[in-house]
Order: C-alpha cells, then structure tokens, then sequence
DNA sequence: TAGATTGTTAATCGATTAACAATC
DNA sequence: TAGATTGTTAATCGATTAACAATC
C-alpha cells in the first residue's frame, strides 16, 4: 500500500496554468533531491521557481494532501505522487514525424527519455531519408503511420514537419489512433476533441521576448537610436 | 503619416495571454493574405484560431482601435499595425549561445529569419567547436559574449546551454549588457528586473501533453491494460 | 510546549464572454 | 436603407493571494 493520505474527492481536469506549474514544482523537486535535501516547504519551493507560496499548496492540493503541516512536503514522496498524476510513471512511445533539423535535434533530445518519452519510430516523406536509420532508427514514409501504430504501441506523436504540410500530416496521426500530437509546426491543427494537442511555436516564444524587452520599464532601447537609426528613422 | 485611427490612450503592459494570442492573430493574418483576401472579421480569425470572437476584438482593442464598424479589419494594415506594436517591424540581432544538437538546429530554424530576428553571433565552450564556423558565423569562447555584444549590437540571446551552467551563462548574458534571453535550459534563471526571459521547457510541454492524453474524457489508454502491464500491476 | 507549516476558506484580482449602441 | 461588425460596457467566470484554524 502506497500511503494514507487523502486522495482529491472530485476529478476535475486541472487548469492549463496549474499542469504547467506543477511540472515545473517536479524539475526543482529533483535539484532539491540530487542537493541531498529530504523535505521542503511550500514557501521554499515557491521562491526557487519565483511562485507564491500560496500558490504552491494549492496547486499541489489540487491532486492529493501530500504534504505534513509543520513538517513540509517529502521530497522523495512529492515526487512519486506528481510523477504519478502527471501520468510520467510510465514509458510512452513517441513516434517522430519529420527528420529536419529540428526533429533531428528532438531526436537526441536527453531530457525526452528521462521523464519516459522514448521515440520508437520515424517518419519523413524526402525519398533521400525514408529507409536510411537515425540513431538506429528506420525512416518510414508517412503514410505507413497507420500500419507501423498497427504493430507496436505508440502513443504520442512529435509533429515537426513544415506548415503547409501538417494538417495533413495531423489527419494521419489522427487516423493512426494516436492520441497525442506535440505540434512544433507553426499552424493551428484541427483535429476531434478525442486527440490533444499542444502547440509549440518558437517564432511566437521570440515574438514575445522581443515584446517584453522592448516594453520592459528599463527603458530599452538604451540608445534609442538604435532600432531608429535601422529603420530609416 | 500611418492611418487616422486613434491609439489606445494608457501604455499599460499587455498581459501574457494577449500577446500569445496576439502573435497567433498576426499568423494567421498572413495565411488569410497569402490566400489573397482583403479583410476579416474578428469571428473568422477567432473561427480559425478556436478563439472567441469577443475575445479576439478585445486584445486587438488593448493596441488600438484598427477595426471597422460594418466591414471588419483590413488584412495588410492589420498586419503592420501587428508587426508594429509586436516590435518585430525591425531587424533583432541574436546571439546563440549552445551549438549543441538544439542549438545547431535554432539555427537554421527559417522561420526566425522570417520574423526579422536574426542570429549573428555564435557562443560555445566545447573547444572543438570555438574557432570553427557554422552557417558561416565562426563560434567563440562564452566569455568573450561581453567583447563580441560591444563590438555590434546584439539584443536578445537564445540559450541552449546544459541546464547545469545555464544560470552562470545567463550572468554573463546579463553583463554584456543583452536585455532578452530566450531560454531553452530545463531550469528557472535569476536574472535582474532589466532582463527580460521566455523559458521553453520542451519536456514540460511533452508532460503536458501526455497529462491531456491520460485524463481527456475520451477513456485513454483505450485497451485499459496497455499501461498498466508496462507497470507490472 | 513553541514554532513551523499545511490545507482551505474568504477576499481580491484579472481574464473571458455576452450584449449592444455606434457606425459603416 | 438593411445587414454586418466593431469597440466597449457589464456580467460572468476563473485564478491568485491573504489569512488562519488545524496539526505536527
């Protein structure tokens, strides 16, 4: 038996902005652990990820009573539980769609396969990559998606091919009954409500640094010529 | 002189959400331009985004009034007013920082260069790479960021560097003087209130997803066992 | 015990949606 | 004009923070 603490009663689906936090409380549970720490407290924890500590006990309460008032939160413990909510107790086998440069990159990516993402199989439409292997994977041609999820497990799919392509692209993941599609490719997919998908779009992440920065109080930019001076100004 | 229509009165910081949003409207314009139409309304750009019309008007409101009563927004001067306000109507030079297989891959990622933004400047400290160039740009010492950003401007920095020394690249980001960091390293960074940072977690995001794969209503895993085999239960 | 810290309720704050007069 | 659509106000909804009794 794993521990009396109280389950959740409801099973509401958390909120967008609570998931994203409570990975983030998981990232800095393991640096406290490798520090040799054994417990934290909510306040703690907050202040290495700059989240108020309030906010920190009711995201996690959200999923159970994990904690021991007076005590903290066991790291060890905390970090079987949110692996277990997250649903990252588990292997899942990704298929890789798209061998450019960024899916190359993903690819190699160290960090996928320590949280249990493991890519199982590939898929490119460039004749000069279908059959050839990468990191001892084969290249298959994208509409074999449907007969190679028909042999193995694989349940989630990392789609970085171009635009213009991945909605068709996405309406063969879907037809493959994989149930998950991490879309890097910079469009809005349209797929049933039974598939989900999270967007990645990193020229939006730039977009919006470039905003910040430039709408920062600090007064950027400091030369205020600069950017003038470029724009014929 | 631009257009007639009025600016928003305070210079209040738009929040988060909006400028996400705002970004996805500004990309999708661009599709309705490619496609040759003159003008949308604020239903058909929030149909092809799944946003709420309202929605759409009110973040397009918090820049300014470029809407019209009756007809809807005109595509092309939406989409400067976007570029404009977004400040992606000028060129951005970037340093990278992290030639790894992420890194490596950032640049060449087209769609940066697309965006106005533009990597000049290389950084890395695995010394069978400083000296040598990739994509054209000779790669240097990390330590000489400082020496390189006063030699040419260079005003935001993609960093992707090991998780293990990204705080202490981020320190001699922030001492040469570049106010935006887009970070890539799976850990939080202290940087002074001047420094702007986006963080992109690509694990937290596979986390995510697989969160919304597991609890959607849609009953995954579909044969219940799959997972819980894989556990042993 | 006294001090620390949780889980949770109440208060605040902000974001989304609905509704509609103004306007083309 | 009649129909369409904006910008904006008011209403709703949800998320964050403060406060504190319960508890170790």
């Amino acid at each position: 038996m794993k521990d009396s603490r109280r389950e959740p009663a409801g099973d509401k689906l958390a909120p967008k902005a609570v998931v994203n936090r409570v990975c983030l409380y998981l990232r800095q549970l393991e640096v406290f652990q490798r520090q040799g720490e054994t417990t934290v407290s909510s306040s703690q924890l907050g202040a290495a990820l700059g989240i108020n500590d309030a906010q920190v006990r009711k995201d996690l309460a959200f999923f159970g009573q994990f904690g021991y008032p007076g005590i903290g939160y066991r790291i060890d413990g905390l970090i079987g539980e949110l692996r277990r909510v997250l649903g990252i107790d588990r292997d899942w086998p990704i298929a890789l769609i798209g061998l450019g440069n960024l899916g190359r990159a993903l690819l190699k990516y160290k960090h996928f396969r320590r949280r249990g993402f493991q890519i199982v199989a590939l898929f490119d439409n460039d004749p000069h990559k279908v059959g050839h292997t990468f990191d001892g994977l084969p290249v298959h041609q994208i509409d074999k998606l449907a007969e190679v999820a028909s042999t193995r497990t694989i349940n989630l799919a990392v789609l970085s091919v171009p635009a213009d392509v991945a909605q068709i692209v996405a309406d063969q993941i879907v037809a493959a009954g994989i149930p998950g599609i991490l879309n890097f490719a910079p469009t809005t997919l349209t797929v049933p409500p039974s598939v989900s998908v999270v967007a990645v779009d990193l020229s939006v992440q730039l977009e919006h640094l470039a905003y910040k920065v430039l709408n920062s109080q600090s007064g950027f930019p400091a030369p205020a010529s600069l950017f003038d001076e470029a724009n014929g100004r």
